[in-house]
RNA sequence: GGGGGCGUAGCUCAGGGGAUAGAGCAGCAGCCUUCUAAGCUGACGGUCGCAGGUUCGAAUCCUGCCGCCCCCGCCA
C-alpha cells in the first residue's frame, strides 16, 4: 500500500534534508497545537544541528529554501529551528481523493514484514460464563486481530479451552450436586448458573462425576461461543487441552525437551529446567502421582501452535497471568524454538465498582448482563478505550444510566449525520473540485483522515487498538465542527461537490476505524 | 523479600524526547424558523507522585524514594 498523505510531505521534505547533507535523518511531522506554527512541522533541523556542526536555525533556513512540491504551500522557520509548513489546496484534494480511491482499503497494509500471526484470546475455563473481567480480554484480543489484519498480516484467531485438569472435575462434582438439590463442594463451583446448567442437560443425577463434567462443559463451551459471538469476537479454531493429552501431543512434547537435556527428575516429579531460559524457577512437569500439570500442556500446544506455521504466537493475558512470560518463553526455548515468537500481551484488569469478580464466589456479573444493559457497541467501546496497559475503573452504574453520554455514540452520531445527508444529496461526488479552497473546518477534517494510515500503523506496532478508538473520537470532533460550520447541500456547486467528496471519504474512515474495534457505522440514529 | 503494571484537571483517562501538557464526563455562561441539538461555541480547571540525573530541550529516557494494583503452587 503507498505512503499516507503525510508521509509524502515528510518524504518532501526529505529529499530537502538529503540536499542540506542530513541524508538518512527521518522527517518526522507532528501537527502543532498552535494554529500560528502551521499545518504540520517537524524538528529535523534541531537533530541535525549536532552532526552537521551548524546552528539548528541555519540548518532550517537551508532545508526550507530546498523543499520543493506543489503539495507545500510555505516553509518557515521558527523558534530554536522548527520548520513550520502550511500545505496547498492541492494536498487537501489530494489527500480526500486518495480516501475515495482506496474505500475501505485506506489505512491498511500498514505491516512492513507481513506474517503468520495467531491471536489467541479470551481462553477461559470452561466452567462459566464469560464475565465483565474477562470482557477486556475478549475486546482487546479482538480489536488487535482485527488491527493485525488491517496492517496486512495473516492472521488466525484462537480460543483454548482448559478443558483437563481439577476444576473440571470440581465442575463435575458441583453440577451433580445441584442436579441432587445438594450444595456443592466448598471449593466448587456456587453460581446460580451451575443449578441451570445441570438442569438442561437431562443426565441422570446418578452418572458420575465425569459424565457430568464432560455433558457440563460441552454444554458451557456452546454458552461462551454464543456470548463472543454476540459481541462480535470470532475465532477460527476452538482448541480443546484435552486434544493434546488424547493425541499424545504432551508426551511427545516432553520426549522433545527431555531428548534437549532440559528434563530432570527430582522429589519423585518430572521437572522443565525452564531457568535455564531465564525463567524464575524450574516447573513440574510431571506430578508424583503421574499426572501431568497445566505446564506440560503448555508446551505442548507451543509446539502444535508453531509447527501450525504461524511466524508468532500471540497471547492476550490478563495482569493476574503475568508470571506466564517466563515460563511461556522458557517453554519455546527448551522445545527449539526462537522466544521472540512468543508474543505475549497482557491488559491490566477491570476494577468494577463494586469489587472484584470470581467465578467460584458466585457474584457473578457475565459479559452478557453487560451487553444486556447497554448493548455491544457501548461494552466494546468502553473496554478498548484505554491503553491496555492501564487498569480502567468501570463503573457499570454510570455505564447502564448514561449510556446516551458514552463516547462511542458520539462517533456513530457523526457517521450517520453523514449518511443523512448522502441521503438528501443527488449522486456523490467523486472528488472535490480543482477549484475548491478548504475553509479551516475543512482543513481540519482533512488533516484528521489523512493520519489514518500512520495511526493504524502506530496502533498495531505497539499493540495498541485504543489509539482507534481515541481517533474515532478526534474525527467524530472534526466532523461535528465541520457540520456546524460548512453548509454541504445548497452550497455552490463546486463547493458542495468538493464537501460531498469530503463527507464520503470521512463517512468510509469513520466506518473503517469503528469495525476496527468491533463497532457499527449506522445509517441513522 | 523478588518480579511486573500504574501514579497527568474534581472524576475516568489520552499523550511516552519537541514550541503555551490534551479529551470526555462533572460544573459555569451561551447557541435549535437552517443538511439529525446523541450536536456546537466560550470560560473555568494542572507542582504530569517526590528528588536527583542524561541534553539544545523531559510529563516522556535513567536512578532512588513514596503510594496503589497484580503475581511469586506438584491450582488451572
Amino acid at each position: 500500500m503507498s505512503a499516507s498523505p503525510v508521509d509524502e510531505l515528510a518524504a518532501a521534505v526529505g529529499r530537502a534534508v538529503a540536499a542540506v547533507g542530513g541524508d538518512g535523518v527521518p522527517v518526522r511531522l507532528d501537527r502543532p497545537a498552535d494554529p500560528e506554527h502551521g499545518d504540520y512541522a517537524t524538528a529535523v533541523a534541531l537533530q541535525l544541528a549536532k552532526p552537521l556542526r551548524a546552528a539548528p536555525r541555519d540548518i532550517a533556513g537551508r532545508i526550507a529554501a530546498a523543499v520543493a512540491s506543489e503539495h507545500i504551500a510555505s516553509v518557515e522557520v521558527a523558534g530554536p529551528g522548527f520548520l513550520n509548513l502550511r500545505v496547498s489546496a492541492a494536498w487537501y484534494r489530494a489527500a480526500v481523493g486518495r480516501v475515495l480511491e482506496q474505500g475501505p482499503r485506506y489505512g491498511s497494509g500498514a505491516a512492513a514484514r507481513p506474517q503468520r500471526v495467531q491471536v489467541e484470546y479470551v481462553s477461559g475455563n470452561p466452567t462459566g460464563p464469560v464475565t465483565v473481567a474477562t470482557a477486556r480480554n475478549a475486546a482487546y484480543g479482538d480489536s488487535l486481530a482485527r488491527l493485525f489484519e488491517f496492517a496486512g498480516h495473516d492472521v488466525g484467531r484462537e480460543y483454548y479451552f482448559n478443558d483437563a485438569g481439577r476444576q473440571i472435575d470440581l465442575f463435575g462434582e458441583s453440577l451433580r450436586a445441584r442436579a441432587r438439590g445438594e450444595e456443592p463442594p466448598a471449593d466448587g463451583y456456587q453460581g446460580e448458573y451451575v443449578a441451570e446448567v445441570a438442569a438442561g442437560l437431562g443426565l441422570d443425577p446418578g452418572a458420575d462425576t465425569a459424565a457430568w463434567a464432560r455433558a457440563g462443559t460441552d454444554a458451557m463451551i456452546g454458552r461462551i461461543r454464543a456470548t463472543l459471538a454476540r459481541f462480535r469476537c470470532s475465532f477460527d479454531t476452538w482448541f480443546l487441552e484435552r486434544s493434546l493429552y488424547e493425541s499424545g501431543a504432551v508426551g511427545r512434547a516432553i520426549e522433545r525437551v527431555t531428548a534437549g537435556g532440559h528434563v530432570y527428575e527430582a522429589d519423585g516429579a518430572v521437572w522443565l529446567r525452564s531457568t535455564t531460559f531465564g525463567d524464575d524457577k524450574d516447573r513440574v512437569l510431571e506430578r508424583t502421582d503421574g499426572t501431568f500439570t497445566y505446564v506440560a500442556g503448555d508446551l505442548a500446544y507451543i509446539a502444535d501452535k508453531l509447527e501450525r506455521g504461524f511466524d508468532t504466537a500471540v497471547y492476550v493475558l490478563g495482569a493476574d497471568h503475568h508470571g506466564y512470560i517466563g515460563r511461556l518463553k522458557a517453554a519455546a526455548e527448551a522445545l527449539g524454538y526462537d522466544p521472540d515468537r512468543i508474543d505475549v500481551q497482557i491488559y491490566q484488569l477491570v476494577r468494577l465498582r463494586d469489587g472484584k469478580m470470581s467465578k467460584r464466589a458466585g457474584r457473578i456479573v457475565t459479559l452478557d448482563d453487560l451487553l444486556d444493559a447497554i448493548g455491544v457497541d457501548a461494552a466494546r467501546f468502553a473496554l478498548v478505550q484505554r491503553g491496555h496497559d492501564q487498569p480502567i475503573d468501570l463503573d457499570l452504574e454510570l455505564l447502564t444510566t448514561q449510556n446516551s453520554e458514552n463516547p462511542v455514540y458520539y462517533c456513530q452520531y457523526a457517521h450517520a449525520r453523514i449518511a443523512a445527508i448522502l441521503r438528501r444529496a443527488d449522486g456523490a461526488a467523486a472528488q472535490p473540485d480543482p477549484s475548491w479552497q478548504p475553509e479551516p473546518a475543512e482543513a481540519e477534517l482533512v488533516k484528521a483522515l489523512a493520519e489514518f494510515p500512520d495511526l493504524v500503523a502506530e496502533a498495531a506496532d505497539r499493540r495498541g487498538p485504543h489509539r482507534i478508538a481515541g481517533y474515532a473520537q478526534e474525527t467524530a470532533k472534526a466532523f461535528h465542527q465541520f457540520y456546524k460550520q460548512c453548509k454541504v447541500i445548497g452550497a455552490e456547486p463546486a463547493v458542495e461537490r468538493s464537501r460531498l467528496a469530503l463527507c464520503r471519504a470521512t463517512a468510509q474512515v469513520m466506518a473503517t476505524a469503528l469495525d476496527l474495534v468491533g463497532v457499527e457505522a449506522p445509517e441513522s440514529m
